[in-house]
DNA sequence: GTCTATAGATGGATAGAC
DNA sequence: GTCTATCCATCTATAGAC
């Protein structure tokens, strides 16, 4: 079974080529980063690199939509079985940190990158990631119904709390001085106050 | 005088080569861009640019350093003579979600393509945007200290709401239904609350 | 599966005429 | 200032030997 945090630990060559397709896309970009680049960082020749991918853009689609996918699929796994709305939302949002700050570099190249995809490979994605911005945007109008927050409007808050919990795969250090749990309670904290609403 | 709503209105040739690289890059990336892209953008031929720039590298220095100093300067600009704390904050962030709506192209390509830029040109955006963000932690701080603010981590917290305050950039369109203004304002007052921390 | 060699296309930058 | 023409480097992908 593959895991998100199986990502940066397999073995085979074609995820050895995944993993360090998404450590260039993560430091320069998949326009910078060459094929010569990834050969050369798992230790064989560009033209090896065909025995296992047809091409470059497949590389970078496989990596974006995987990590998409086991995004969305772990926070519906995660909220399953809570039913009070602010336990949700705090395990919706520590998970969203949680995977971003454990598997920073595909997940940073997942959303950085989408204008590299082809139009079809791009909605592909979109369409995963959407699934998982819905899935909050429910929370949050669950939120408002139940709990009588006023959400000025529910998209811009929502698009603002993710792209907040998101983000952390940019700054995350696995040698840093807070664990992704910390950062993500920090975080979830943070965002229920400012849901509840107490003073204005 | 040149301010931030002028980077999209000017008329020079290398004003119209500033702005059709900013789209350019923004929808592709840098390295996606060619330069007979922006040249085909602008009207002329690709070698007629090298009239108006040394190089591709150096529109792209252009529009990121001159972006990112006119936020930071125009953020100082704001805060002059505002004394009382969350009246600061509050003018700290309208300004900063108001500039990065209003140039949404130039404000993402400068955060979004650092990766694109030389060592030494991207060294010198970092100290502008370094100097920004320290702007806002000394606001955190003072609201800490005078108003008995509980944050967690001051680092983490301002680097979640410049956050979420920049990434306006990525999906304001001026024919929506809201302004930049009240995006401004309903993120200050969801930071804020937060900030206060009344319950938790 | 690996490699070397290369085809074929493209891009940044320059030269020089106007 | 504009243009056309082109150099030269580089990149993706393929071919074919091992």
């Amino acid at each position: 079974m593959s895991t998100a945090s199986d990502i940066s630990t397999a073995e085979t060559t074609e995820s050895r080529i995944w993993g360090a397709a998404a450590k260039l896309f993560y430091d320069k970009g998949y326009h910078a980063t060459t094929m010569r680049d990834i050969a050369s960082e798992v230790g064989i020749k560009a033209g090896s690199l065909y025995n296992h991918f047809p091409g470059k853009q497949d590389i970078l689609l496989r990596i974006s939509l995987q990590t998409t996918r086991e995004l969305h699929e772990g926070a519906v796994a995660r909220l399953d079985g809570i039913t009070d709305i602010e336990e949700a939302i705090r395990a919706f949002l520590q998970w969203h940190v949680e995977f971003h700050a454990k598997n920073k570099l595909a997940s940073r190249v997942a959303d950085g990158q989408l204008p590299a995809l082809s139009e079809e490979n791009r909605l592909a994605v979109l369409e995963m990631r959407d699934a998982h911005e819905q899935l909050f945007r429910d929370l949050l109008r669950r939120g408002a119904a139940e709990l009588g927050w006023t959400v000025a409007d529910e998209r811009v808050i929502s698009f603002g709390i993710l792209t907040m919990c998101t983000e952390v795969d940019a700054w995350f250090r696995d040698d840093g001085p807070l664990t992704a749990e910390a950062i993500g309670d920090m975080y979830a904290d943070f965002v229920l106050r400012g849901l509840r609403g107490d003073s204005s």
